[in-house]
DNA sequence: AACAGGCGCAACCGCCTGCTG
DNA sequence: CCAGCAGGCGGTTGCGCCTGT
């Protein structure tokens, strides 16, 4: 099945929306509603396609919405619904009032997921010191723990952040530490314990919320 | 002061899903 | 069951602003 592209008509504008159109739209909605999206522009006199207005309403113009800077919490929370979710945006989204998913996705690509990244590639490094000091000095009395968790570390990039050896070695590390113990501070968890913990809360918080959580993990 | 490169964000594109006839 | 439509979603793009040289 294939769909006609959403502003086949010619003469429909593309572009940064003016403050004009704003107006106009936000008077439309706020007198009739958004019950056809398709049908909007005609009807509120606008030369953009339906798809345009409601992306314009949902991420801009919804009076609801909380403009600024993240917060911590916010940050946080994040961190951990990706974790959960994946790229679920919009699932993000609807757990934090006032952000848009595309909000959401914006900032986890200009902001987190460069801070995963460098946390992933500090991780790599304090993983294979870690390996080399084992490996180099075997009759070191060596904590059972740290050897399961650099495992862990390092098959799973995502979880990165929660490891107790990064807490651990971080000192080691003399470049990038102002940057990376700043993020360690943040998200720092002394064992698998409380990380785990800390997933069976959010899995609750999500179960017991309004959407149905089950189906969007599965 | 002028320019180049990087960054952040608004907006677009194309695919997927659910609904309806 | 199928086809078509509309809405929703995630990935990507492009433009304007900022900063460093």
């Amino acid at each position: 099945m294939v769909r006609a592209p959403c502003c086949e008509k010619m003469g429909l504008k593309k572009g940064p929306w003016t403050q004009e159109e704003d107006q106009i739209l936000i008077n439309f909605i706020q007198k009739y509603g958004h019950e056809n999206w398709r049908a909007l522009p005609k009807q509120a006199g606008l030369l953009r396609c339906g798809k345009s207005c409601r992306l314009r309403w949902t991420n801009y113009l919804r009076p609801d919405i909380k403009r600024g800077n993240f917060s911590e919490e916010e940050e946080q929370i994040i961190i951990k619904l990706h974790q959960l979710l994946g790229n679920r945006w919009s699932a993000i989204a609807s757990r934090l009032p006032g952000r848009t998913d595309n909000e959401i996705k914006n900032f986890w690509h200009t902001h987190l997921k460069k801070r995963l990244e460098q946390s992933n590639n500090l991780a790599s490094t304090i993983t294979t010191k870690r390996r080399d000091e084992i490996t180099t000095n075997a009759s070191q009395n060596i904590d059972e723990h740290h050897i399961i968790s650099s495992n862990y570390y390092q098959d799973s990039q995502n979880i990165v952040a929660y490891h107790p050896t990064y807490c651990h070695y971080q000192e080691d590390i003399q470049s990038n530490k102002e940057e990376n113990m700043q993020y360690s501070t943040n998200y720092e968890h002394k064992d698998m314990t409380s990380f785990n913990n800390d997933m069976v809360f959010w899995y609750n918080v999500l179960m017991s919320s309004g959407n149905n959580a089950s189906d969007e993990i599965s």
